[in-house]
DNA sequence: CGGCCTATATTGTCGGACAATCAGACTATC
DNA sequence: GATAGTCTGATTGTCCGACAATATAGGCCG
């Protein structure tokens, strides 16, 4: 279309992150090294520690860098679990994700995650499982069984032994948190429902059987968009995180 | 185990940034407001501006605030795709993730976005998706035509008209780019049954038959898997990003 | 009322500074 | 010999002040 490319000057602190940044990527520097101090930064790129700084910071928020509890000096570090999805799910609801589309996702995601855990799950993955299904069954009120629902979605995916199915799935999770609490509060049989479904997910997954892991998941899914409608809930309610 | 949490001087570029950051998310500042000058800020917050400056850089990566092309205020901006789902294949690439991985997550989330695809594509969705599989079938040799099936992947996606899809499969494409280009090199009959799988499922989706796009589409990824074998690419291969 | 022009505000970057504290070496103690 | 105390230097977090470049706003002109 347009002849010329809008020519952005890149700032200097941009420069420098994405400088350390590539050679994070390519393995110059590698998970555990420690990075040079800021004002050896500095002068090997020739600007100022501020800059380098800012540049720090912006390292620091994409997980790439980070810094054992109590230390000073930055090391790289693979991005962790929790920071990736947390920032995706808050791009998700700031662009007004329904609950529709996470619904779908859902059903998308999960059946596969179960189907996978019930091939790989290991005893101790397992008695995780049963131990959540077992305490929502337990749980009294919808404040306290709501985490435990979602603890099972990631028993669930972390026993598939899939990284990309755990990271696609938690932001859905902490999606489903905020909504999954309103569903609850105004449909009492909803509890029962979800522990029973869950037996029947955790039973497939101890017997290894994949299909029936992702029946009942499915199920167990397609059951929480009835519940949504029961409860009154538009489908095209759009999340919001938790406070 | 322990009996006390190790306690956590939060550095005061933290504190500002997750006090700004609430106030996005609450919606206090909304998407297209702009944010205060960076010396009103520091003066807010008590703080030097310089401490200001490495909170902004935070908001700044998470995409939660940006400016307009050449513009020097910040605006409060949604997180736009682009920047979410390259921090996400960065992220995964640096955890090692396997082809396997990878493989299993495209067999659930792109059967899921075709079979939505079918139901609520527009015209205009259906030509792209359409001129992309003409492209595909019309290109000679692997390096032109990886981006293009990656492309086609994300058309679909886009025609499901879910975000969240969108999102979950973005990074996913990121990751198959390079490996494909692999694949696709070794084994010459690849590209024809790409495309012949492309047919179908752009047909599927044309006449709105949501059962046949995704069982394509799978059949499509499922093929994925077999030229990664034929061409002696191991399934535990671990993804890298391109450069 | 639209377009140009200047004045002001704001950002990017710099230099220097200082307290807090972390890391490592060294020493005293049991 | 292992543990606890002490010292010293390096490094981070934060501040102050400064300045060039330029985006923004307000005013002027046609």
């Amino acid at each position: 279309m347009n002849l010329f490319e809008p020519l952005n000057h890149e700032p200097a602190y941009r420069k420098v992150a994405t400088a350390i940044e590539r050679k994070i990527v390519e393995r110059t520097l590698r998970a555990g090294d420690a990075l040079p101090a800021e004002t050896a930064l500095a002068e090997q790129f020739g600007v100022n520690r501020s800059t380098v700084r800012e540049a720090l910071r912006e390292l620091e928020t994409h997980g790439l860098v980070g810094r054992q509890a109590g230390g000073k000096k930055l090391y790289v570090t693979r991005p962790k679990r929790e920071r990736v999805s947390s920032g995706v799910s808050r791009a998700l609801a700031m662009n007004g994700v329904t609950f529709l589309e996470l619904w779908e996702s859902m059903m998308a995601i999960e059946p596969a995650a179960a189907s996978h855990a019930a091939e790989r799950r290991t005893p101790e993955e397992l008695d995780a499982i049963d131990r959540l299904v077992a305490s929502v069954a337990a749980s009294r009120d919808g404040r306290t069984a709501v985490p435990l629902v979602v603890d099972f979605f990631s028993a669930v995916a972390h026993a598939s032994h899939n990284q990309v199915l755990v990271i696609a799935q938690d932001p859905l999770n902490r999606l489903l948190a905020p909504t999954l609490s309103r569903m609850i509060d105004k449909l009492p049989q909803a509890r029962a429902r979800i522990t029973n479904a869950q037996r029947h997910i955790a039973g497939a997954i101890r017997e290894r059987n994949a299909g029936d892991a992702a029946e009942w998941m499915a199920k167990h899914i397609r059951d929480f968009k009835r519940g949504y409608e029961l409860a009154g809930i538009e489908l095209e309610y759009r999340v919001t995180l938790g406070n």
